[in-house]
RNA sequence: CGCGGAGUGGAGCAGUCGGUAGCUCGUCGGGCUCAUAACCCGAAGGUCGCAGGUUCAAGUCCUGCCUCCGCAACCA
């Protein structure tokens, strides 16, 4: 038995101090997607999500509830567990930074960097609000030095730190990023990480003395490692990297990718590379981002109190329909504009009509006209194979997109071919062919749509897992007789002399009056 | 002169090496009747932010300007 290629994809860790909103869900469904689309493909596919747990936000936050910080995310993470499994997300481990596996690994490196000379300790001197306790650089502040959060004057001070020695590694980033033309993407987000170093690149901030919620300097306890030195780190202290059973670590990295929204590509496809490198270690194969979702008023934020809640949504129109949602709306690494009236739209358009509405069309004819059994004539014409033509061709199309993590461009070479079934429909006139008894031509039609249901559905149950078992049942087949991968997508799979069995519509229209009335 | 992105028919977006401006939704008209008032066809609608320049030819290259948005190290 050859061994499967590896793919190893990951989202950010996100910061448990509050509920995700539909942002991370964004993030965290697209990864699966990916995932599940190279799983299709033949690959040993490994997913990672997680939490960044430390720090002092979550220290606060905790104290307000009343509960120890390990409490207060405990609390948190189930809830997000909980989000994941609603939205089928098919992770395979779920790190968290407070994990013992992982503290080790950082201090491990944190240890091995500073032995070598690449971390040293100096002063940190910033703004800085009492009160919160938080350093602030000049741009985050607010109107007049005052601080961010509480609005109260901020003042220059200083505190002992370890830095990082980022600066000495900024030509070999820039080497390898010529070498590397695809590492940062999309383009123009690369273009920026180049035009960021070529400014220089000052040394890091990699630990803290104003809180202890943290993972502990191993040889300054004074001290807690900061942000990106402990939350980076989880893409391989997840795999073992470092231990006695470092298996998964040797099978899967270098990541395939890194996926993310365009605020972190900076540390990931910076920072992260540069840490990778002073120790040693191979660098992920690709970083990608992807835009915001943005709502009517700008960027969704707490302050203006416009984020949407995915839990809220999901139950309202179903995982299938909010997963496909966000997936072709957003384009490639773009932001998207996000309102329940577009999705609704969306629903409306691409589920319920095209897609649903061909299922249901389908179903519908193969039942009148031929005793609900499928089964090809003998008669076929060109429409058939223009239209088998676009089906063999799709998958193709498809993963030409895919490969690049363009989802929305690859469920549009779908969708082609669903919009192209329904054209056929027309083009073939199943119904004249009823009336007139031509019942070999009307086998072949009947099958041709079923096969192509067949087909999409495969294609799109990355996107939408739930979806392919309803089709099935109204197909009439079961889930091995279908398929699932791609080696299923050979034409003609679907079994001849197969009793279909009409049902519910799979995305019944929605009343966007009624549902938007219904908030 | 801090950095970057965007400005294309009513809305949201494509436009690769410069060569008659496309897609989705919406609107209007027609067709069909299998279907979730769905599907198919057709039409209207754009001086491609503004002003210059290069060129036989510019949404596409160059210069300047205007507007909006994001960003400097814990908001996907």
């Amino acid at each position: 038995m050859t061994e499967k290629p590896t793919f190893y994809i990951t989202t950010p860790i996100y910061y448990p101090s509050d509920k995700l909103h539909i942002g991370h869900a964004y993030t965290t469904v697209a990864a699966d997607a990916m995932k599940r689309y190279k799983k299709q493909r033949g690959y040993d596919a490994y997913f990672l999500t997680g939490t960044d747990e430390h720090g002092l936000k979550i220290q606060q936050r905790a104290e307000a509830a009343g509960l120890t910080p390990k409490e207060f995310v405990d609390g948190i993470v189930a809830g997000i567990k909980n989000l994941w499994q609603l939205l089928d997300i098919d992770y395979d481990d779920f790190i968290r930074t407070t994990d013992a596996r992982h503290e080790k690994v950082v201090q491990q490196l944190f240890q091995k960097i500073y032995d070598q000379g690449d971390i040293y300790k100096a002063e940190y001197s910033g703004w800085y609000c009492t009160p919160c306790e938080t350093f602030f650089t000049e741009r985050q502040l607010g109107e007049g030095h005052t601080c961010p959060d509480c609005g109260r004057p901020v003042e220059m001070a200083q505190e002992e730190s370890y830095f990082f020695q980022m600066s000495k590694y900024a030509d070999r980033w820039l080497k390898f990023i010529e070498a590397n033309p695809d590492f940062i993407q999309p383009e123009t987000r690369r273009n920026e990480m180049i035009s960021f170093v070529k400014q220089g690149l000052e040394d890091l901030c990699v630990s803290r003395t104003t809180f202890d919620w943290g993972i502990k300097v191993p040889f300054d306890q004074k001290h807690v490692v900061y942000v990106w030195f402990d939350a980076l780190v989880n893409y391989i202290s997840a795999l073992g990297y470092g231990g006695e059973d470092d298996e998964k670590f040797r099978k899967y990295w270098p990541a395939d990718i890194h996926l993310m929204a365009k605020d972190i590509i900076r540390f990931h496809s910076i920072i992260w590379p540069i840490i990778l490198m002073a120790a040693g270690i191979e660098l992920p194969k690709r970083v990608v981002a992807h835009g915001w979702l943005l709502m009517q008023d700008g960027k969704m934020s707490k302050s203006k109190g416009n984020v949407v809640d995915p839990v809220v949504l999901v139950e309202k129109y179903g995982v299938d329909a909010i997963r496909f949602f966000l997936l072709r709306e957003m384009a490639f690494g773009m932001d998207a504009n996000y309102s329940e009236e577009a999705l609704i739209n969306c629903i409306n358009t691409d589920l319920a009509n095209d897609y649903g509405n061909l299922l249901s069309r389908t179903t519908a004819m193969i039942t009148k006209f031929l005793g609900g059994v499928v089964a090809p004539g003998s008669e076929g014409t060109p429409f058939d194979a223009e239209l088998i033509e676009l089906a063999k061709a799709t998958p193709a199309n498809m993963a030409q997109y895919m490969d690049k993590a363009d989802i929305a461009n690859a469920v549009a070479e779908v969708w082609k071919l669903v919009a192209k079934a329904n054209k056929y429909v027309d083009d073939t006139a199943p119904w004249a062919l009823n009336k007139n008894g031509e019942t070999e031509r009307l086998k072949t039609v009947m099958y041709n749509l079923a096969e192509v249901l067949r087909q999409v559905t495969i294609l799109i149950s990355p996107v939408m897992p739930h979806v392919a078992a309803k089709v099935w049942a109204q197909l009439g087949l079961t889930a091995e007789q279908a398929g699932s991968d791609w080696t299923a997508l050979e034409w003609g799979g679907y079994p001849a002399g197969t009793a279909i069995a009409r049902g519910e519509a799979i995305f019944p229209r929605i009343d966007a009056a009624k549902a938007l009335a219904a908030e």
